[in-house]
DNA sequence: TTTACTGCAAATATTTTGCAATATC
DNA sequence: GATATTGCAAAATATTTGCAGTAAA
């Protein structure tokens, strides 16, 4: 298992990879964005990582966050996500193992988990026919917490 | 398994006990939108539901439809999806017990698939804790088509 | 008759785009 | 020095909201 700081390096040398083989540039700003994502530890929207960075006195504009974020996501060091809500949500995917995500439709409240058997079968049902490279697994239900009051105060 | 006439009147029912367990009203608009939703196929956004109405000469606005997406995605009868693009995806959601989606990275295509011992690994880790109602998968990686190309034009 | 619902238009929110200024290579 | 990238502001797009008119109960 990777260090935290070791992750930070390794998707550093990704992206400045991903930049050189496409002669872009490698700007302070991308390297800021990348940083501040995979400084945060679940979700977060366009408006989070730009007021994150105002916080530390860094101003990159909107437009360049969409802009960035945009190869990140080609470059697959970050996924998009919706859960439901009106913003889009982005997630850093290197190193993060974790793509199950248990919703709560009574509460709403979204918790991460993993297991093996289910990436086990996802692995056997697309080595066949194509090659895998990711996946997200969203599981709608009701929680243990939500369960109990249920059965506390029948209709 | 239900022919499909038969799936429009049980969505109908399952809206209507909805509507009047709440006391809401069972205006001809409701049922336009349900109708029309279960006659698609796949995937569909907003503007797709209001041109096929306008195409049947049925003008229901699109404040309307958002509207009444809301509810039917509170009983169960729509499901949201994000693919990646811009706008919201929805998909009727009774009785289709397919949520599995490979998308390829590459030419952006979306296929639908069935597999048993995914769903079967799924169930079983929740019926432990929680209550589980559906699930969506989202797999990503290369199709068919494009490893082909891929090997007969290397880099 | 009551009031929930619809349609319209305006408001909000989010993302994209055009262009001048800037900074990487 | 050439030009990709940034920042800003305007534009485009998607969704929500307020309110008057309409229609379901």
């Amino acid at each position: 298992m990777e260090s935290s700081g070791s992750t930070q390096n390794t998707v550093k040398k990704i992206f400045t990879e991903y930049l050189e083989k496409r002669s872009m540039r490698k700007t302070p700003e991308r390297f800021a964005i990348l940083e501040k994502i995979y400084s945060i530890k679940g979700h977060f929207d366009v408006d989070t990582i730009y007021n994150m960075l105002l916080e530390d006195n860094y101003h990159v504009s909107r437009a360049t966050i969409y802009n960035n974020i945009g190869l990140l996501l080609d470059c697959k060091l970050v996924i998009r996500h919706q859960f439901g809500g009106n913003t889009t949500q982005y997630e850093k995917s290197y190193n993060s193992g974790i793509h199950n995500h248990f919703i709560c439709t009574k509460c709403g409240t979204m918790k991460e988990f993993t297991d093996t058997n289910i990436k086990r079968a996802i692995q056997n049902k697309h080595l066949k026919d194509s090659t895998i490279e990711s996946y997200t697994l969203y599981v709608y239900g009701t929680c243990d917490k939500c369960k109990q009051q249920e059965s506390n105060a029948p209709k």
